[in-house]
RNA sequence: GCCCGGGUGGCGGAACGGCAUACGCAGGGGACUUAAAAUCCCCUGGGGGAAACCCCAUGCAGGUUCGAGUCCUGCCCCGGGCACCA
């Protein structure tokens, strides 16, 4: 649609525009032109800053374009970067790309074209986008996790964990989404879908690479502790994901077979009230009957149903629980009774060791279980008062043991404990904990990925690639195909490979790793991004991180800030890192709705920047996106609140233009000079505003903040709608805190009135204001009067005014005599330099009453 | 079911236990203008009143307190996370 050819002529809005404006598109080139040939964001040498301050937006994903939404990230951080480069710190704040991913590679299968090609013209486009909302950088220190400088040491990174044994090759039951035809991790699986496309997921039994985070569950719970800067959901999340509990582990032999049955319990001490045992249909046990010819066709076909379910089915609550006999028991190992083993979809081969034993009379679903299949139900907790097992529902409390033979009379807690004991004296069992986290499944059968250093030698099996040898180079001619294999199979000069052991011919590894390990240590990187021969820095590192703030959206509070956690752990241990946590500070900012939904292209509701930038200038935007409400919550977009942020700076450049207009001013601002009456009023107002945003930007409170300065600059108007003058010493101050103040929120437009104020230095390198401790001193203030806690009155008083005078005051005030009237004073309430409230014993009959019509 | 948030004008929201509704948007009225836009000024929670002023209102019901949007107890609703986790 072709643009209005009156938009180009007007400096301010898209439609004709006379009036007061200002010149935003001039400001945002100059400043943009200055702060990159100043090099102001630009760190050189790590290890000389003295006051460090890291603040990182978590690296975006190179998708296009980029909206508003996202831009609250990026305008967040900038402002927090801006803010503390004020106060003084050296600011390191990088940027890079998590270039890898399913995107691209879609793209080059739909629309035949590489996704290299794709990433690039993605990264480009989205580059100028931050560029033009000001958010300062240090370019120097860019990275692309998919350059080959980079994911040559992602690959590094897997040799280590391989060396340590923390990274392995095992058969298991993997989620498969059947539309990106690859493996997924636990963490991908959203309500049985793929997180990425919504498609229903299925099972497989493959062959994959696992890193084992499992072997860090414990530090990796324990540590939250150490992130008492991390919003609590966050860390709620992360301790619900790692999901520790305490139990027994126990062996029940199976009559026949050399094998025992192993179970986790939470609750040892109904072990006596076990009558059954439920195993998952992934079971070694059913396989092992499997092969033996000895499952009955009814638990073969029930275990192929459930093989072939998708997840989402599968394992929602509400699905019918069904089970089959095996024809297999199992011996009590305290009572030697003999329980009978079944098969059933409530039980899960994720978690525990996919066995359990039941006990319905103290677990509901064990109770369900059991009522819909008449298996016996034994009750061995009995607490002394209701609710207890009444045979319609299990009782999942705790109490004493019954029906326990020698552990009758214990309370549920030393009877954990007694059993656990016993079972130890026989061999049966011990007291162990157990996580609810899976390993971390990394391979994927895709292209756009880090290869996965690995070869397979027909004599020397599996074999890791040579340090020396890194990169493994992603190959550009291969074929894209959604078959399900990886698209490096087609390429056969990449297949072939050599042993390292023998240096005969060897079979390159085909899978890449999932991108979450790319972007589990992208932030160390950033330290020294060209570094040929490491990784990262490990003496820059410990001295820049923990990264001080991190930024970014709550959608990671699992995924990629608990493997980032993970990598940092393993590093520690590797003498990599001298730090136990990547991240000293988190903040989760908000998702912007349009319509009151997510901004998605599909639903047509994206806003992006770019007009709205065209036509208002990006401080306009960014100002906007701070005001629009507390930055952790989702906020509702609206096209004509931006209006407000636009003629807020038309109001503040129109003062900055006339008051500029006497440049003589400038130098009796800097005398010193005591004002009295509107003068002072309005330093005191000013110096308060100094005081309540420096406040609001410490706690994140842009969106205070922003109406703080919109009040300073009301301040200044009202003042001058009063007769004060603008070339007045105290508006010349004013003028120049408020400048200073909106230099992080709007920085184009505070760098250009920086330059009129007559600053050679960029306001950039501005220090952050300090309130006058004098200007905010009052002779006078206000007293709230209240009656029996209402509100009736208001006096002013001399500062400091003593308590009993003040009472004196209060109850000499004619309005307060009015409600006092008659009444007895019951006590008087002064709060000093605040209220009085005069209490009165109320009389008993009611206030008189409006008749109702 | 369990664990986090949250519920304040027409809307986004503000408020160390002390003047609820700051700031902004929208709306109404006015000034300027041939007119419109832009800009500027005034009004704008509900009810009563000519006015002074009074009463009511922060999801609901209680409680603590001289005083509660804020603290406590119980409920209702909305958003998010986890969930046959043994």
């Amino acid at each position: 649609m072709p643009e209005s050819r009156q938009g180009e002529e007007t400096r301010g809005r898209g439609e004709a525009t006379r009036g007061p404006s200002y010149p935003f598109r001039e400001l945002s080139e100059r400043a943009q032109e200055r702060w990159r040939k100043e090099r102001l964001f630009e760190l050189d040498d790590p290890m000389a800053a003295d006051r460090r301050f890291y603040c990182l937006n978590m690296f975006p994903y190179p998708s296009g374009d980029l909206h508003v939404g996202h831009g609250r990230n990026y305008i967040l951080g900038d402002a927090v970067a801006r803010v503390k480069k004020m106060q003084g710190y050296t600011v390191l704040a990088p940027m890079g790309w998590d270039a890898f991913g399913l995107p691209a590679e879609n793209a080059a299968i739909a629309n035949q074209i590489h996704p290299a090609v794709w990433t690039k013209k993605n990264i480009a486009r989205m580059k100028t986008q931050l560029q033009a909302w000001g958010a300062m950088y240090d370019w120097n220190r860019e990275i692309a996790s998919c350059d080959p400088a980079y994911y040559k040491w992602t690959q590094w990174i897997f040799l280590q964990l391989y060396k340590r044994g923390l990274a392995h090759r095992a058969m298991g039951t993997v989620n498969w989404c059947p539309t990106d035809q690859t493996v997924l991790a636990n963490e991908q699986v959203v309500d049985g879908r793929c997180e990425r496309c919504d498609t229903p997921v299925e099972t497989r039994e493959l062959e994959q690479w696992y890193f084992k985070i499992t072997a860090y569950a414990d530090a990796l719970l324990r540590d939250l502790a150490l992130l008492e800067h991390w919003p609590e959901k966050v860390r709620v999340m992360q301790a619900n994901w790692i999901g520790r509990s305490e139990g027994a582990s126990v062996r029940f032999p199976l009559a026949g077979r050399d094998a025992p049955l192993e179970i986790f319990t939470t609750r040892p001490d109904t072990l006596m009230g076990a009558t059954f045992m439920v195993v998952a249909a992934e079971h070694p046990l059913v396989a092992a009957l499997a092969a033996e010819g000895r499952l009955s066709p009814d638990a073969a076909r029930f275990v192929e149903r459930l093989k072939r379910a998708r997840v989402e089915d599968r394992f929602a609550v509400e699905t019918e629980k069904e089970g089959v006999p095996l024809g297999v028991s199992a011996i009590h190992p305290l009572s030697g009774a003999k329980l009978p083993v079944w098969v059933s979809n409530y039980v899960l081969m994720g978690y525990g060791t996919g066995a359990i034993m039941a006990v319905p009379a103290h677990d509901q679903r064990d109770f369900e279980f059991a009522t819909t299949y008449r298996l016996p139900i034994v009750e061995v907790i009995r607490p002394d008062q209701e609710p207890r097992f009444d045979g319609k529902a299990a009782y999942e409390g705790e109490g004493g043991l019954v029906n326990s033979g020698r552990f009758d009379g214990l309370a549920s807690g030393e009877g954990k404990r007694a059993i656990v004991q016993a079972l130890e004296k026989e061999g049966k069992g011990e007291a162990r904990v157990n996580y609810r986290l899976r390993d971390w499944l990394i391979s994927r059968q895709r292209y756009w990925g880090a290869p996965i250093p690995m070869v397979t030698c027909p004599t020397h099996g599996m074999q890791p690639v040579p340090e020396s040898e890194l990169p493994v180079l992603l190959p550009d001619q291969v074929e894209f195909k959604p078959t399900g294999e990886s698209p490096l199979l087609s390429n056969e000069a990449f297949l072939r490979a050599t042993c390292p052991k023998c240096g005969g011919p060897a079979r390159r590894e085909t899978d890449t790793m999932d991108t979450f390990v790319d972007s589990s240590w992208y932030f160390l990187r950033f330290l020294s991004p060209k570094a040929e021969d490491r990784a990262f820095d490990t003496d820059a590192v410990n001295r820049w991180l923990p990264v001080n703030q991190y930024i970014g959206g709550v959608e990671h509070a699992i995924l990629h800030l608990l493997y980032s956690r993970f990598i940092v752990k393993v590093f520690q241990d590797a003498g990599l890192v001298a730090f136990p946590e990547p991240f000293e500070r988190l903040f989760t900012q908000g998702m912007i709705t349009k319509d009151g939904a997510k901004m998605s292209k599909s639903k047509g509701n994206v806003v992006p920047p770019d007009t709205l930038i065209e036509r208002y200038g990006a401080d306009t935007v960014r100002l906007y996106t701070l005001f629009i409400g507390p930055p952790e919550k989702d906020a509702e977009w609206n096209d004509r609140g931006v209006e407000g942020a636009y003629r807020f700076l038309t109001r503040y450049w129109r003062i900055i233009e006339e008051f500029t207009a006497t440049k003589e001013v400038m130098a009796t601002g800097k005398r010193p000079f005591a004002p009295s009456g509107p003068a002072r009023d309005l330093r005191r107002r000013v110096h308060q505003l100094v005081l309540q945003i420096t406040d609001d930007v410490d706690r994140f409170h842009f969106n205070t903040a922003v109406s703080g300065l919109m009040q300073m600059v009301n301040a200044i108007l009202d003042y001058e709608a009063a007769g004060g003058s603008l070339q007045s010493p105290e508006v010349a101050e004013a003028v120049d805190l408020a400048t200073r103040l909106l230099a992080p929120l709007a920085p184009h437009t505070a760098e250009g009135a920086w330059d009129r104020l007559g600053h050679p230095q960029s306001v950039v390198t501005a220090p952050w204001p300090q309130p006058d401790r004098a200007a905010l001193h009052s002779d006078l203030q206000s007293l709230v009067l209240q009656v029996n806690g209402k509100v009736r009155s208001q006096i002013e008083v001399a500062v400091g005014i003593e308590q009993e005078a003040a009472r004196a005051a209060a109850l000499a005030d004619p309005r307060v005599q009015r409600f006092i009237d008659g009444e007895e004073i019951a006590q008087v309430i002064v709060v000093p330099g605040r209220l009085v409230n005069v209490v009165t014993r109320r009389r008993p009959q009611p206030k008189p009453h409006q008749p109702k019509p």
